[in-house]
RNA sequence: CGGGACGUAGCGCAGCCUGGAAGCGCACCCGCUUGGGGUGUGGGGGGUCGGCGGUUCAAAUCCGCCCGUCCCGACCA
């Protein structure tokens, strides 16, 4: 492709609107423009990106042997409501009405579509194990779109589904799609790491999701080291290193904490170390039960932990007027003595001796608080993030802690939605019976974002060879040079995909757009060719620098292409 | 939806407080210049100042409402 006459705005400085490495560099680079909030065109140069992943993910699924199909963004409400959805998805649902006022919505998965099709088609035992998969739009609309195709609300997603006969069925294909889904990510030249993670909307008992690891990545994942245990924190269990400090209890006292709120001024007043602090968080069940949440000042609430002692309920913190209503003090000043609702304790305080609540009392803490002799829990549970310091679940060493961004999830779904559509067939013995479903998401826009976050530089974008929308860029620094640069250009084009800059630009800009959008090898034509008859080849990613003759140079490429 | 910020040329911003000719840099067009890291220089085009309403002789500027965007929290690939 020749730059004059390729579409690629880029820009010079970073857009205002953007605050993540990856958003700003495909703005800049001339990959995406906003059309809307969390709404996007793919200019040519972020379309051949997509277009790499894209062929990447086909390929491993084909090979799997799951079989591509294209279902419909625009869905009827009736097969939601066959399933409860229509009603239990949330807002992200984009529901409307077409012109004969039926309900519909945009597809933001497609289990009850798939699964519609597939009860109409699948009849015995002998049509399983089937995999179908598509890659195509999904539309969230989501609360608070952000960072570019990170988080969009229209974006571009493989979604597979299996059906299966039996529960041996559904552990194969699941087995299948990890290992298809490490390929495609290795073959995305992404470094990575699958977790044990939380199910969510989709159901089921645990699923696998998969993160590119990155310092920016809304995700914490919890790894040891020693056994290989990997979960997202939202799953990990909190083991303390069993280390309280072993003192006598001491008599509750009141004391007087004028204005101070939140658990580390409490520490700083009293001169305790933070975890000698208890916070108490008030929720409120379905809209009516309030309960209260007792947990260490040093700890985090997980709150998906809250969700699944709850059994699933709805809850949500409480407002500070419920608050006030319901304890007689301001948040700051809570604590279980003396509420009258159920009080659920992390299992951190245990055993735990003669720490601080709220008294229930603007500006007033006890000190001294025991549990079972202060107050009394209804429950003792696990409810804590785990954190630095946390033992491995699996084998008692010490977690370590990375960040990752979400680029896959693998679930099981067992009959969740067969059961609810009647999606069944006739099993060997003759009797009728669900199929077993697994459902597997590739986030395939979001792919482009996770791999500039961890591929950057000051200069710009390091795409991995594998998905660079060009794998070789070619700068002639003088005119007196076009004739090569032609002769390469066409050459080189017939084995690697070439974006040749022949505009009659500074090398300076040459160099910082080629830069800019990542490409991961270019040929410089300037004064090595001029004095040596060599081609400058500059590797993007080490800035390295090779100067090779013309007659060696396609050799070379295969070579030095093996290692971006 | 709650909290915060912003909206002036394609992009980045100043001007607003204290009302009185719509500016700067980059980008773009034309010329010359330069050719190893956004070359220099001369000329030029481009604006419903987010929208509507109000105050005023006069509104980018003051007031009200609305819209949009971004950031922080809950959702998710």
């Amino acid at each position: 492709m020749r730059r004059t006459r390729f579409f690629l705005p880029t820009l010079r400085e970073d857009p205002s609107e953007a605050e993540t490495v990856s958003h700003k560099l495909l703005l800049r680079g001339g990959f995406i423009r906003k059309v809307a909030s969390g709404i996007y065109n793919f200019l040519p140069l972020g379309f051949r990106v997509l277009k790499k992943i894209e062929n990447i993910v086909r390929e491993e699924m084909n090979k799997a042997g799951a079989l591509e199909i294209l279902m419909p963004l625009v869905q009827p409400a009736e097969l939601w409501k066959e399933t409860g959805r229509w009603e239990a998805y949330g807002k992200e649902l984009l529901r409307f009405k077409d012109r004969k006022e039926h309900d519909f919505c945009l597809g933001p998965t497609h289990e009850e579509i798939v699964t519609d099709l597939v009860r109409k088609e699948v009849r015995s035992y002998r049509d399983l194990p089937l995999i179908l998969y598509q890659i195509a739009p999904k539309f969230r609309d989501e609360i608070r779109p952000r960072f570019g195709l990170m988080r969009a609300r229209e974006f571009l997603m493989k979604d597979a589904y299996s059906f299966d006969a039996d529960l041996e069925g559904v552990e194969k294909s699941y087995q299948l799609m990890y290992s298809t889904y490490c390929k495609i990510f290795e073959n995305c030249g992404l470094k990575f790491k699958a977790v044990k993670a939380h199910t969510g909307a989709m159901g089921g008992d645990f699923s696998h999701e998969f993160m590119v690891l990155s310092e920016t990545g809304e995700d914490t994942l919890a790894i040891c080291e020693n056994c290989g245990y990997a979960s997202n924190i939202e799953l990990t269990p909190a083991i303390s290193k069993a280390s309280y400090p072993i003192e006598p209890i001491k008599p509750l006292e009141k004391v007087y904490t004028p204005g101070v709120r939140s658990a580390k001024d409490v520490a700083e007043y009293l001169g305790f170390p933070l975890e000698k602090i208890t916070k108490t968080l008030i929720y409120i069940i379905e809209e009516k039960e309030p309960i209260a949440v007792v947990i260490r000042g040093d700890h985090e609430l997980n709150e998906v932990k809250l969700e699944k002692i709850l059994g699933g309920k709805a809850f949500r913190l409480a407002t500070e007027e419920e608050i006030l209503k319901l304890t007689g003090a301001h948040p700051g000043f809570l604590g279980p003595k003396g509420l009258s609702m159920k009080i659920i304790v992390d299992k951190a305080l245990e055993n735990y001796p003669n720490f601080v609540i709220g008294a229930n009392e603007d500006n007033y803490h006890y000190v001294n608080a025991n549990l079972g002799e202060t107050f009394k829990a209804d429950l003792l549970a696990d409810l804590r993030k785990a954190t630095q310091g946390d033992l491995c679940p699996q084998c008692d060493k010490e977690l370590f802690f990375l960040k990752g961004i979400e680029v896959g999830h693998i679930f099981k779904l067992g009959t969740k939605y067969s059961s609810a559509m009647r999606a069944t067939f006739l099993d060997r013995d003759g009797k009728e019976k669900p199929i077993l479903m697994g459902c597997y998401g590739i986030g395939v826009s979001r792919i482009i974002s996770a791999a500039i976050e961890q591929n950057n530089d000051e200069k710009g974008i390091i795409f991995p060879w594998a998905i660079a929308p060009f794998q070789i860029g070619i700068i002639s620094l003088n005119k007196i040079f076009s004739d090569k640069a032609e002769k390469l250009y066409s050459e080189l084009s017939a084995l690697w995909e070439v974006l040749y800059d022949d505009r009659e630009e500074s090398p300076g800009v040459k160099f910082k757009d080629m830069d800019l959008i990542g490409i991961p090898l270019q040929l410089i034509l300037g004064k090595s060719f001029q004095e040596r008859g060599e081609i400058e080849v500059k590797i993007r990613k080490k800035d390295e620098r090779f100067y090779v003759r013309e007659e060696n140079l396609k050799n070379f490429i295969s070579e030095i292409s093996k290692t971006l």
